[in-house]
DNA sequence: GTGAAAGCGCTAACAA
DNA sequence: TTGTTAGCGCTTTCAC
């Protein structure tokens, strides 16, 4: 920048005001100073502005899990409000691990990221209070944070779980499965819970032999599925309770044709395409990541307190064209 | 950093080195030191650290299309990559629009990244000559750019075109439709080449009213099957150049079962569980990724040169649990 | 409307 | 092993 100022023959102040578009300068001033950025090939240092005005234009996405497509369209969501605000987005993964979440978080910290939009994989997000204090703001996604007071953006999971298994309890199914990941995972428990108040709601108890956890892949979902399928008393319905579990399932019902009615969380590519009728547990992916950008944005313009969304879900049919 | 320094009764530059892990610090200094950084609820300022330093601790990642899996899947390899070398990288994406492409790289420049791995929107990326040349390697992935020198990770879609519809013609299929998007995005136009090469090859020629362009959506690639599907000479088989087309043409098929051979370019979610057997070409999502990280990453360490990786493609089955 | 000087928070270079 | 000084590239403050 002294050396556009020196080329154009004007002072470093007025480089900067032509360059942030500020108001109040000559325009042949404005018209030279351009000429010479253009034929020095001037960048500016966006990091030395941030740093002397103490401005901050990024903010944190921090995912539990970035090859999960869910993280990735909301991250896409949040870029795109971010950007929208003149603001880009740093991306990071805790891969489900608490201590690289909480290095991430710091680093991130440390970058003087604006905000922080976080998907926790620990319990305890206390490690933050410092930051929060000093005026970076949280969000937590997808799962409440623990030992931080900060806004969190949820899934209505566990309602979302009540609506598809009481459906199932009044067509009359007796017999429902329940296929889960780990109940350590925060939206699994959720959704176990749903589960276990549409029976206690209906009056009725669920066969623990149909209950199945720790399904991390689609891969287990089906070898569970087909072990059940073959039992003395198989079941009449399934309810999984992400979409690799629903996938899974699907792997193991639709090769044999077995009668078993499936409701799964979550909605997938090609749930359309499937060859029998299905009923999927929707919400919206996408306003999950306008939200959070959004709050996030409110709490970096100052708004007080914390609050709590539960995103609604809703049942929707997915394939069937073949009925 | 000053008043921790003045906290622990040492000088600023101690303090640096004890916040940087130098070696040369007496024990005592160091305990004193994190005591008084502890109190102090001290937190460094990495911006500083990094115009000081003139070191670039992130790296742009400019994606064409945020909405799609497939980027966000190869964003997740790069950040990877990136954070094992204790790097972040900044997400943005064009959204199609060579304009934005334009700004956001611009703007990830004066954010003074590393490097930028760029999928381009626009046709030319000549305004990026001087960040190159100023010290900012950049990485063209899936489509190579225009007017600037750089390396470039692009999948094979001509030769992995050409081998699944050669393999069709092998099987005696005459009649193979193609469904493809824009002509204008290069991937489309290597793909339909792939295609006409495999025709030429056998000496065959194409009917012109089977190839149909311009399919953004599966629903518009869904329809467009159902009119050849009820044209007077159906096709017998049909080549989808992407996974929208291949979704949108099993949307057409497989409610009529109709008999017509599917081959898609783009593997996708859930088509293990397709009723019917299809064809795929297939490749390494995660692998465009990581080479493109590790492209930018030599680049960034000094090597020179500039190299186009072309990755491989595989015909797979998909599906077919049904016959 | 324009400019000079100070300083954001840190690290490099050099000195002790 | 520790400290001092200068300065990264920019914006702020305030004077003109």
């Amino acid at each position: 920048m002294v050396d556009v100022a020196a080329d154009a023959g004007v002072s470093l102040k007025t480089v900067s005001r032509v360059i942030n578009g500020q108001p109040n300068v000559d325009a042949a001033l404005i018209e030279r100073v351009n000429a010479s950025i253009a034929r020095l090939g001037f960048h500016r240092n966006a990091l030395a502005a941030s740093l002397r005005s103490g401005s901050r234009d990024t903010i944190g996405f921090l995912a539990a899990d970035l090859s999960n497509t869910f993280y990735m369209t909301v991250a896409a969501a949040v870029s795109t409000v971010a950007i929208g605000r003149g603001m880009q987005v740093i991306m990071a993964s805790s891969e489900e691990d608490a201590r690289a979440e909480r290095t991430l978080a710091l680093d991130l910290c440390q970058r003087r990221v604006g905000g922080l939009i976080l998907v926790p994989a620990g319990e305890d997000q206390s490690y933050l209070a410092g930051e929060v204090a000093a005026g970076t703001p949280v969000v937590f996604l997808d799962r409440p944070g623990g030992g931080l007071e900060a806004d969190a953006v949820l899934i209505d999971n566990r309602g979302g779980a009540h609506a598809a298994v009481a459906e199932l309890l009044r067509y009359g199914h007796e017999r429902i499965a329940l296929l889960f990941d780990s109940p350590s995972i925060f939206t699994m428990a959720e959704r176990r819970q749903g589960f276990l108040d549409a029976f206690a709601e209906a009056g009725r108890i669920p066969d623990p032999a149909l209950l199945v956890s720790d399904l991390h892949t689609p891969a287990a979902a089906r070898d569970a599925m087909e072990r059940l399928l073959e039992a003395e008393h198989p079941p009449t319905a399934v309810f999984c309770a992400n979409n690799r579990s629903t996938i899974g399932a699907l792997e193991a019902i639709l090769p044999r044709d077995a009668e078993v009615a499936v409701t799964g969380f979550d909605d997938f590519e090609l749930a359309q395409v499937l060859p029998r009728r299905i009923r999927i547990v929707d919400y919206d992916t996408d306003r999950m990541g306008t939200v959070a950008a959004e709050t996030l944005f409110a709490r970096i313009d100052g708004s007080a307190g914390s609050s709590r969304f539960l995103l609604p879900t809703r049942l929707v049919d997915r394939g069937g064209y073949g009925r």
